[in-house]
DNA sequence: CCGCACTATACAACTAGACAAGTGATGGCA
DNA sequence: TGCCATCACTTGTCTAGTTGTATAGTGCGG
């Protein structure tokens, strides 16, 4: 009479079968909660509770206003001694893939100008990216460069979409990294959305400071990854 | 569970605290709300909300098709015995601009010719002025001038563009305030449209005589500050 | 009786897309 | 030169759809 599971936990185990068959593939869009309802014949409530167990378990991803979306597979992102990567920790323009958030110019804050052996008040590009490696956001960095340095970062940027080749054609055809600091946050709600993270997630935070051959400042940044998708390695192997 | 903050008031304290630190400085462009709402990752209509509340806050100012700007901190206005609107401005390191809304000349209302000590009937000189600072809005003026005193006023006026200058192409080399009143008053819709505020917006009205050397009424005027955007100071240093 | 699963309803918050209205820069033309 | 039409960009507004959250109610089994 009574059903030894409950009905969430059916819809649950249908959804999830209907990932693992692949008729859901990751990335895609589920249907609408209301859709869902209706399509089991239940409330909308009851859906969202096998969702929501869903998404404790990783499977499913919710973004309040745009639906839920099949969770990519929970990849480790291999950061050994092979990575060029760790040569450059904050890594500014050597990810795999590299989308450009935003890209400004304002004044430096106080932190900023004391980081950039800049006057405060002085102008700074400052460049807002997200890493990915396939297509899984890993990486959230800001960076930020001394304007009367490199005058013409925006349109290089814009136009080679990589930092190194900006700098480069900015005249700075090396540096090296003089300081690097980590730590760890609490993901803020933007940064878990850009992330694709749960609010309240860890992130690792690396900051450092970038110089010019002749110990100039030339970049101060800082990297937010996603605390469970990447391992940093330092030194050794 | 951490109390969730809702997105568009966490967008809206990372804005402020790049406007506290001095990234983005009074009268600075802040960036299009497009490219907000890519930098943090959320819909345009989530950055609105966040500018709005910044708004209302008296942080930033908008103005559509323009852009969302630093709002300038309140002005400093020093009200004395010889309160001057572009010297003053000029004093405060801003940069004032008059602007003649319109000029009439027609007989003094009782009030009028009492307070400038005239004949019922007499006729005056009216003039309506808005002042800005920086581009600003900060206050709207009526004047009434003696016609009889200063009969070429108008033409004066029109070509110096300055009131100070009138004055002493009619003679008047100084004048100082014999007197001044403050009161407050809510905007009515004209007002607030010549002072980009809002309907019903507070107004600080300064009611005043200028007279010269010998003690003669040349000027009786009502002038009316935008009530958030200037702070008269009274003696005192 | 209480507790539990589920239903029902309502509203808040956010996304998505479209179009209107206003601004500012540019380039063509008299 | 100066004016003007144009165009890209920005804010303002609207409609619609989605998830998040709160409250209240129902039926059932212990």
């Amino acid at each position: 009479m009574t059903p030894r599971t409950a009905l969430w936990a059916e819809i649950a185990e249908a959804v999830a079968t209907d990932i693992a068959t692949g008729a859901y593939r990751p990335g895609d869009k589920l249907p609408s909660e209301a859709a869902l309802a209706t399509r089991f014949g239940v409330n909308r409530h009851t859906v969202r509770r096998a969702l929501a167990h869903l998404s404790a378990g990783n499977l499913v991803r919710t973004r309040q206003g745009a639906g839920a979306f099949v969770a990519h597979r929970p990849t480790e992102y291999p950061l050994g001694r092979r990575t060029r990567f760790s040569e450059n920790l904050r890594a500014a323009g050597r990810m795999p893939r590299r989308e450009m958030l935003a890209l400004e110019t304002r004044a430096a804050t106080g932190h900023e100008a004391a980081k950039l052996n800049l006057a405060t008040g002085a102008r700074v590009h400052m460049v807002l990216g997200l890493g990915r490696a396939d297509g899984v956001p890993l990486s959230l960095n800001q960076s930020v460069f001394p304007a009367a340095l490199l005058p013409n970062l925006p349109r290089d940027l814009s136009e080679t979409k990589s930092i190194t080749a900006a700098l480069r054609r900015g005249g700075i055809f090396d540096y090296t990294r003089a300081h690097t600091r980590l730590s760890a946050e609490i993901a803020t709600a933007s940064q878990a959305g850009q992330l694709d993270l749960r609010i309240g997630a860890a992130l690792l935070r690396t900051e450092g400071l970038n110089v010019d051959p002749t110990g100039r400042p030339v970049e101060y940044g800082t990297t937010w990854f996603a605390g469970d998708r990447v391992t940093l390695t330092v030194g050794g192997e």
